[in-house]
DNA sequence: ACGAATTGTGTTATGTTATTACATATGCTA
DNA sequence: TAGCATATGTAATAACATAACACAATTCGT
């Protein structure tokens, strides 16, 4: 499953991958304005092309989006921890959690397309 | 812990208890014109209310409303599962689940204020 | 190599969701 | 009844996201 992406996905991704926190798209466009991406649609489709691949995840309850920690290739979904202080952000893919809604939903006829766990409050360094 | 709630609070609380489904801000604005409310901060306002008393929950991945399904004295957080064919939601309160993310915090030195939990996909009669 | 189909780009405009700011009003309580 | 906290009404603006359209680049079968 080898992707060459194009231009405007490379800097986006780039962008975020440089990125400490959180970015959300209009973050994005001024921080590539100088790299020629002027409207907020050149950042969106390159988004929804990194959100397709999982080399991008998309935070709801921020509007925003971070860089993928690690590969998706297998493991279910992903959780995040959403520091409100520094915004740091950490992932990780709690797989009982994923059994226990997975179990719920068969249990509530209901089938799970996607699955969004965010955690707010504040990491150690922020306490 | 009795609150008598205000007029535009009640109106929006009224409002998201005869809906089926989630309603964006805009959406209840709408219903509310002829009630008297004309402006978004109205509805903001009513609103954050409502979430402080856990009478109503967000959707962060709807940006919508709902109203609460039960009582939360004493649960952890909610989850929800959403429809994306017909927008029904149903809340459910996954103990197991709370602990394991506790544990997961506790283990990664994350206090967690709130945890929001969402799962979209189908529900039987929309499959 | 060619043409068609698909995917991506650039741009303008618009739609949708949420907040700021400020003046006024209401209700509680010292 | 004065003072304080909470709520309201309103206009303006900020922040997030998509629609629509023309054109360019890439992919793919022939
Ligand atoms: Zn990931
Ligand atoms: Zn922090
Ligand atoms: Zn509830
Ligand atoms: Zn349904």
């Amino acid at each position: 499953m080898k992707v060459k992406l194009t231009k405007n996905q490379q800097l986006v991704l780039d962008a975020l991958t440089r990125a400490e926190t959180p970015q959300t798209a209009y973050n994005l466009l001024d921080e590539l304005r100088e790299e020629g991406l002027r409207a907020p649609p050149q950042i969106y489709r390159a988004l929804d092309k990194l959100l397709e691949l999982e080399l991008v995840h998309r935070l709801e309850s921020l509007n925003a989006f971070v860089i993928c920690a690690h590969d998706h290739h297998d493991q279910g979904f992903s959780a995040f921890s959403i520091c409100e202080a520094c915004g740091k952000v950490s992932e990780f893919s709690p797989q009982e959690v994923a059994g226990l809604l997975q179990g719920w939903a068969a249990k509530n006829n209901f089938v799970a397309k996607s699955t969004t766990i965010e955690l707010r409050g504040h990491c150690i360094r922020c306490d």
